[in-house]
DNA sequence: TTTAAAACATGATAATTATCACATTAGGAA
DNA sequence: TTCCTAATGTGATAATTATCATGTTTTAAA
C-alpha cells in the first residue's frame, strides 16, 4: 500500500475522498506515517489536539476516564475512519482518549492542513459534515440502546457487532478483534465481572465458546433472538 | 418580535445567523410560522422530513422509543436550536421523534431552501458543521453518564441542567421547564416509579420541594455533591 | 361541579447488576 | 524454564433498579 496520499486507498473510506489533486498535495507533504503499538495511547482527553489521525490499520477505543476509575468506550474505530476531527472543528481538546486495541498504522495530518482544506475546499467541509451526523445517529442510538437493553442484551449485540465489523478468523472462527474482557465490559457499559459471569453463561448455553481471549460464535441466531427480547 | 427572518433574533442562536441578506429572502419567502401545542408530535421517528424547524419559543423533546414500550429521551432542544437538520444534512428519516413539552411556536423551513443554502454558502455548512461537533460531545458524554453515574446522580444532574438551562420561576422559585414525571425518567433513562421515589428521597432530605409537577430546588450545592460521588 | 382518566405516589417484591474476596490461568520477563 | 504479574473466572453477598399492585391526587372534560 502507497503511502502517497495520492494512492491511498483508505482515504475513500472518509472525508478525505473529496480532495483534488492540489489538497492531497499539500496533505501529503505534510502527513506523518506513524506506527502505534498495541495499548499505546495516541491521544489522551483534555489533551490539545495539533492535528488529526487517519487510520490505516488496526482498531483504537475512543474512551473516557470515569470518575470511579473504570473507563467507558464510546466508540471503536478502525481502518479508514479518521481520529480527533471533532475537536479540530470545534477547536476544542479531545473529548476521548484514543488507544490502540491492537498494533496499528496511523497518518498523522496537522491541523494546518485540515484548517486549509475546511477553508477552501467546501465539498470537504460538506463530506466532514454528512460524517459528523451520521456519527451523532449513531452516538443518539447507543443512548438509547444504554437505558433500553440489558447488559445480557448489549453484549450479545457487542459480539455480532464485533463479528460484523472485523469479521471472524477463517480457521479457527474466532472474532477477529480481540478485546480484553475488561475492554469488552467497558464497551458494553458493565463491570468486568458481570461481563465474564454472562460470557460464561452464553458459553453453558452453547451460544459462544471462549479460548483465553478469544470468542468464536456459534449460535448466531440466538445472540440475535437475545437482542430483541424485552 | 418578527416574523421575518431578517430580523429575527432566534436565529443568532443557530448556523442560520451567518446567512446573508440574499439567503434570508429565499428562507424568509418559504418558511411557515407553527404554533405547536403542548404534547404534540412534530415529527415522529422514521419519518421522511420534508424541512427543519427552527424553534421560536418553547421546549421539545427529542426521543425514541424503546422496544418495551417506554421512551428514552436523547436530548431537550428549546429556543434558537433547530430540528431536524441531521436528517436533511444526511437524507435519512427521522431518527427521533420531537414532541412539545409545552406550547410552543416553531419556524417550518423546506428542505429544498436548506438544501440550496448547504450547495451554496460554505460558511452556513462550516456553522452547521460545528453544531453537529458539538451535538456529537454533548451525545458521547450522555453515553459516558449513563454507564457511570447511578440513577440518583442523574436525577440530581437533571435537575441542576433543568435550573441551568431554563431557569426559575422569580415568584415561587420552581423549575421553569415543568416535565411529567414519566418525562423526567426518560430523561434520565430509568422507571416512571424510580424517578418518583428518588424525588421523594430528595424531597425528605430537604434538597427540593414539590407541589404538583413543579420542582423548586432548595440545596444547590446538596444536588451537585450528589452529582460528583462515586 | 361532577366524574372519569391520567398522573403521582408508595409498598412489596423480584430481578439485575455491582462489589468484594479469592482461586485459577495465562503470558511475559528474568 | 521459572517465577511473577496481570488477566480471567467464580462464589457470596450487597446494592441498585425494575416491576407489579394499589391507593391517592390532579387534571381535564362533560
Amino acid at each position: 500500500m502507497s503511502t502517497k496520499c495520492e494512492n491511498c486507498v483508505i482515504r475513500q473510506y472518509n472525508a478525505l475522498r473529496v480532495l483534488n489533486t492540489e489538497d492531497l498535495a499539500e496533505i501529503n507533504a505534510t502527513k506523518k506515517l506513524q506506527s502505534v503499538s498495541k495499548g499505546d495511547m495516541i491521544f489522551k482527553e483534555g489533551q490539545r489536539l495539533s492535528g488529526i489521525y487517519c487510520v490505516r490499520n488496526g482498531a483504537t477505543k475512543l474512551s473516557k476516564i470515569t470518575a470511579s476509575g473504570r473507563d467507558q468506550i464510546v466508540k471503536i474505530a478502525s481502518k479508514g475512519e479518521i481520529l480527533g476531527q471533532r475537536s479540530i472543528v470545534c477547536d476544542e481538546n479531545a473529548n476521548l482518549s484514543a488507544t490502540a486495541l491492537n498494533d496499528m498504522e496511523v497518518c498523522f495530518i496537522p491541523k494546518s492542513a485540515i484548517k486549509n482544506r475546511i477553508a477552501h475546499n467546501p465539498l470537504f467541509v460538506k463530506e466532514l459534515l454528512v460524517n459528523m451526523a451520521t456519527e451523532l445517529r449513531i452516538a443518539d442510538d447507543m443512548i438509547v440502546n444504554l437505558s433500553e437493553k440489558t447488559v445480557k442484551q448489549r453484549l450479545a449485540q457487542a459480539l455480532l457487532y464485533l463479528k460484523k465489523q472485523f469479521g471472524e478468523d477463517p480457521l479457527t472462527g474466532d472474532l477477529t478483534l480481540v478485546l480484553s474482557r475488561e475492554d469488552l465490559a467497558a464497551a458494553i457499559g458493565t463491570a468486568t465481572e458481570s461481563c465474564i459471569r454472562l460470557l460464561s453463561d452464553f458459553k453453558k448455553k452453547g451460544y459462544i465458546t471462549t479460548q483465553g481471549k478469544n470468542i468464536k460464535i456459534l449460535q448466531l441466531d440466538a445472540l440475535e433472538e437475545l437482542t430483541k427480547d424485552f
